[in-house]
DNA sequence: TGTTGATTTGCAATTTTGTTTCATCGAAAG
DNA sequence: CTTTCGATGAAACAAAATTGCAAATCAACA
């Protein structure tokens, strides 16, 4: 599905998407055309999901971020999909996992203040039926933020 | 430092950084020369940090992601920050929170298999002196992955 | 081994996007 | 008022992405 030349096409752009294919072709030797039609194929098969600009959440300040272990009372499987689909539609939740364990879920959570997550967890924790407990994480320093795949890492 | 323009810039670019500077300043009601010089501005101040391709981990298959929750033994500001440094340089740690409560550290590790992990885990965690232990977390799906920051929700 | 067909490539033309220039506007300060 | 500073839009310009086409590559199969 990928050969080496993707995975050398994605280990540049996961680190900035912004360099020119010709750049790229350069690097990895091929021509830009030949990269931008590869760029194209993988978004057209999902493998790039998305595009995006990543804020500094310290440079912009009033905001918190949060990490939130959730605990379920049953573990059904409609009631998870629920659950997921809900914590999805939820702009505050930046990222959502599913898990293994005694816990269920693990969010990553950005809000303007404590006293606004204090809001947000009585509308969407506390209010949910099957939410049996959930234990909230402070976040005091982010130290690396990115969502990169180590694809040099893995054999290929 | 940073007025309306500015936030529904990152609004859009934070979700699409490929949208043209056109559309953006149509939609906000700028020239595209605007919105340029302002992106251009946020990048020198360090408010947008990087320009990155998200890569859908399930569909390449092959990896792992995990998180883990560390223990130090003392907290003094020059281990802590010595971890940091260390935990920041791992290719396979591809999010580290420094945090409060019981835990010091929480890190999100994508990794190509479980046996490689267990490999890490001794290079990393258990041979370093000042971890006390630390807690895996194995992630069973992913439901939602961003690094978003929800703009409009912070009153500006 | 040779042929066929499908796929991928590079080059060059084209189109789209990003960047710079420059004259103008508007608010704040004198 | 007038000056100054910063931001703006329009237009010119530069750079990048995209497409068309012919050639090269490669795998399957006779």
């Amino acid at each position: 599905m990928l050969d080496t030349f993707d995975h050398k096409i994605l280990e540049i752009i996961q680190k900035n998407n912004l360099t020119p294919q010709r750049d790229i072709g350069e690097r990895i030797g091929l021509s830009a055309a030949a990269v931008q039609r590869r760029i194209k194929r993988m978004r057209e098969l999902g493998i790039i999901e998305k595009d995006i600009t990543i804020v500094n959440r310290e440079k912009i300040g009033n905001n918190v971020t949060l990490l939130v272990e959730i605990f379920l009372d049953s573990e059904k499987i409609e009631q998870i999909d629920t659950l997921k689909r809900e914590f999805e539609k939820i702009p505050e939740v930046q990222q959502c996992y599913y898990v293994t364990g005694e816990s269920d879920f693990f969010l990553v959570v950005v809000v303007p203040s404590m006293a606004y997550y204090e809001q947000l967890t009585r509308k969407v924790f506390f209010s949910n039926e099957n939410i049996k407990r959930f234990r909230t994480v402070v976040v005091m320093g982010i130290t690396k933020n990115s969502l990169e795949i180590p694809f040099s890492l893995f054999v290929s």
